[in-house]
DNA sequence: GGCCAAAATCGAACCGGTTCGATAAACCCG
DNA sequence: CGGGTTTATCGAACCGGTTCGATTTTGGCC
């Protein structure tokens, strides 16, 4: 491996003169530029990103945090970001906490530790000490879908209370009354702003809302089964049920399936997230689909922007939200 | 943050003995090393991980570099190699490359600069060249799914043309005479593999390789569908189709639903891989399903130990190939 | 030609560890 | 108690860049 040194030699300068060559400042001369350049060349000198890292402070990596990287939805997520971050010469670290607020914090120590350039992260705390813990990192960062602040960081999602909103009019629209939700984890700001779009959306349109259809399934398709059969097995069972997420419009859509209740005509189903392989679902569900590469490209865009200014005042915190599109499918019947 | 000379100063030590108290040498008496590392405790040292990785050559970072993220299989191996990663200190770099040689070998490259201590790889080129240009980076690596060589590194496998072999016999159990195959990526190992292991155990049992009912299906989800459409819509279509993959798998159920063929009754599908979402895809499909945790531990385990003997004699390559397990489900039905 | 400011280049310190040969301290045994 | 080993610790170089104040070169202008 060629170093700098090396092609200070062969140009006959010194290692900071070819340093500043390299990185396109304007205070070497056109022709000193040119022969560093050349040696450069030459040996085939690539700089090591390490060194490069140490003597700045900080790497060309880029952090990616989050819940499980087993949701279709987050693996395109990421792939969005990956072919971003390569294009922009950086390099993505992702890990994957299981949703495990303790280990969230962990992997941010990590990535702290190795000096990354930056953080996507999407949490799943929201306790005092957690976002204290999380502020303290000091690091550039993007937060995704889960609001928790204050905290000097970007935040970036689709806007989760339209979804839920958009699904629940669709459904009263058809003439559904008894509307159940199964919403994500207890306290959680995705879960909560999801269940606030349902839940004004069935009171604006003079509705009551009956608490016993609303179950917390934790984003998770087992738990989103368990409230289903819950669900439909009551005397007084709901003609519509809105999933806040892919993996709980699946898990009630198995539960329907196991119980031989017929999905749409004895139960509607809308969920928010596109399911994957939809295709070969049988019936199409109707959902509320995330702008997933527009998710990333924005995100980056605020990620990379406070890496450059990382050095400067700190940058006020911004926020973009995302308005879903609604995909009707054939999971949702029309009553009365 | 603290830094070695702090640590060596409270502890009045020198800082090379700070390092070799803290690697945990045997070389420094056991009172200093108390002392030391009641130091490091008392100022919070934590060692900078970029600066190892200057000094040693190597860093503590394991790259991963696979063809799609967003096959699900992927994202569950994806999930047990970082949590074996991370109890081993080790953070993972992922990298997808939507199966395109050319752009691994740039992941690689990078990989290389960073001085990542392993690569697991699921390499998609297969001609001198590419195989050459791999070996060049002279990388801890262990080889997954598809072999290519010779090569100084590890192979971890499903046994492929065992796969197909199990579903393939399974089906002419059942009856099936015209059986149709859609492969992988022509010339690809695993593909051909698999291919292999469907044409032998036709030939096993006394039947006709049909050629016309091979086709390609680039291991890709539309692909598959157009094959599958157009075996269905010969004359003479095969009973039963076997896809190399779970995208496949899912492709040619998706091409039987819109064309109205039902399956199994009119005709069978089986296929490599675990089907994502199986639960709620009807009919269940019968597929030979690879273990993916055991696939995860081994790779590890072997590149693990290729990490830790990096400056050692070159291991003989190693290979590790698993039976995947046989998984019916109503997708096959009995014949005459 | 000489003087001064601007532009280009250099040298050395630094980032934060690791490593190894050299030195110093402890130990063993006759 | 002295000589010869071990054993423990130290100092300095090194990994491969970056950065900034100091120095040299260049160019413009009178």
């Amino acid at each position: 491996m060629a170093t700098v040194r090396d092609v200070a030699k062969i140009a006959s300068v010194s290692t900071s003169t070819v340093s500043l060559a390299l990185s396109g400042s304007d205070k070497v001369s056109a022709k000193t530029r040119q022969r560093i350049w050349d040696a450069a060349k030459t040996v085939g000198y690539v700089p090591n990103p390490v060194a490069q890292s140490l003597a700045r402070g900080h790497s060309d990596m880029i952090g990616m945090v989050i819940g499980d990287v087993s949701n279709p939805f987050i693996a395109r997520f990421f792939k969005e970001v990956e072919r971003i971050s390569l294009k922009r010469g950086h390099m993505v670290i992702v890990s994957d906490t299981d949703t495990d607020p303790a280990r969230e914090l962990g992997i941010l120590r990590h990535l702290k530790a190795q000096h990354v350039a930056g953080v996507l992260f999407t949490p799943y705390g929201n306790s005092p000490e957690y976002v204290e813990a999380v502020q303290e990192f000091k690091l550039p960062m993007v937060v995704l879908d889960h609001k928790i602040g204050p905290i000097d960081a970007d935040f970036v999602a689709t806007d989760h209370e339209l979804a839920s909103a958009m699904l629940t009019e669709h459904v009263i629209r058809l003439g559904h009354r008894r509307i159940a939700h199964i919403a994500g984890n207890r306290g959680l700001y995705s879960a909560e702003q999801r269940l606030a779009g349902f839940r004004k959306t069935i009171a604006k349109a003079g509705l009551q809302v009956d608490e016993d259809l609303i179950l917390y399934g934790e984003y998770d398709g087992d738990r989103a089964y368990e409230c289903t059969m819950r669900l439909l097995t009551r005397p007084d069972r709901p003609t519509a049920i809105i999933t806040a997420n892919n993996m709980m419009g699946l898990g009630a859509l198995k539960a329907t399936m196991d119980l031989g209740v017929a999905c749409p005509d004895e139960v509607s189903l809308a969920t928010i997230d596109d399911v994957p392989w939809g295709d070969v679902i049988r019936p199409r569900m109707t959902m509320a689909v995330q702008p997933i590469a527009d998710i990333a490209r924005v995100s980056m865009e605020f990620l990379l922007e406070r890496i450059k200014r990382r050095n400067e005042l700190p940058i006020q915190p911004r926020e973009h939200l995302f308005v879903p599109q609604l995909v009707i499918g054939q999971s949702c019947a029309r009553l009365g």
